[in-house]
DNA sequence: ATTAGTGCAAATCATTTGCAATTAG
DNA sequence: CTAATTGCAAATGATTTGCACTAAT
């Protein structure tokens, strides 16, 4: 238990869907399911080796690709980019920042008042609707 | 001229590949001119496009891609990632983050100074090397 | 001559899409 | 029955790579 926990994991991914307006399909939920428990921020690659198994019918790759884009649209999970070439996903939908583990690709989630105040600081030639940020370095022990 | 000008205009492309021991071909030559020249963080096709007449010689997109390359590891260039599905260039390699324009898609460097002590409010658990800022929002009059 | 750099076309990788088959209401 | 979802395979888009060719030392 984590002190970044989005209390997600509450929930039921069926309920989760639901709420959303997404149809619980076995394969919807059974991804969902596997986001909303996971804080490694997986590729669509990642989530189809990991749920593929945990299905008693397969699971097509475009079918990942798909569910993940329909989740993302409904706002159950959320793009992040930390690389050039492929897109990585997160459950957690809080305004949240991005820690990368330079040694270990580990990716760690900053709650977004950590770093509360950065809009500010443009000055008004800029109208500052929103920002990430994503930071390099070693997470202390790993 | 604007405030976040890098000064590399002053120098030639030329100047500029040799002293980061990049050997100075035509293709490489007009690709760093260019590079050098805009602030508008280009895609390869960006680049490709907007630097193939201005050769003798054709200029092969493969090439673009590999001076692309060349110039990021010989530190000339950096890449900057906004968007999922492609890579975006910067010459200005100074430490800085990024504001896009929601509105136009446009830019704009942000210097480091802006947002300088972001690291140090992560505490001792993270070391923290770097990060990048990315913002989003409007740039006044646009 | 040897090595590096270029261009083309083919290959690769991540992702999307068309369409027929399947499932749920 | 009708509409939505899935799977497969083909298509796409960005980027990389193999290899023959050219340029420069």
């Amino acid at each position: 238990m984590n002190n970044l926990d989005t209390s997600n994991h509450a929930y039921n991914a069926e309920q989760i869907l639901l709420s959303h307006g997404v149809k619980p399909t076995p394969q919807r939920v059974v991804i969902a399911q596997y986001m909303l428990h996971t804080e490694s921020h997986p590729t669509a690659e990642d989530v189809l080796m990991a749920v593929a198994d945990a299905l008693p019918v397969a699971l097509s790759r475009a079918t990942v690709y798909n569910t993940l884009n329909t989740l993302k649209d409904a706002g159950v999970i959320r793009e992040v980019l930390t690389e050039p070439g492929r897109v990585r996903y997160d459950a957690n939908v809080t305004d949240h920042h991005h820690f990368v583990d330079v040694k270990t690709g580990q990716i760690v989630d900053i709650p977004a008042d950590k770093v509360e105040e950065i809009g500010k600081l443009l000055g008004d030639q800029f109208k500052v609707h929103g920002f990430k940020v994503l930071f390099f370095g070693e997470v202390a022990g790993s």
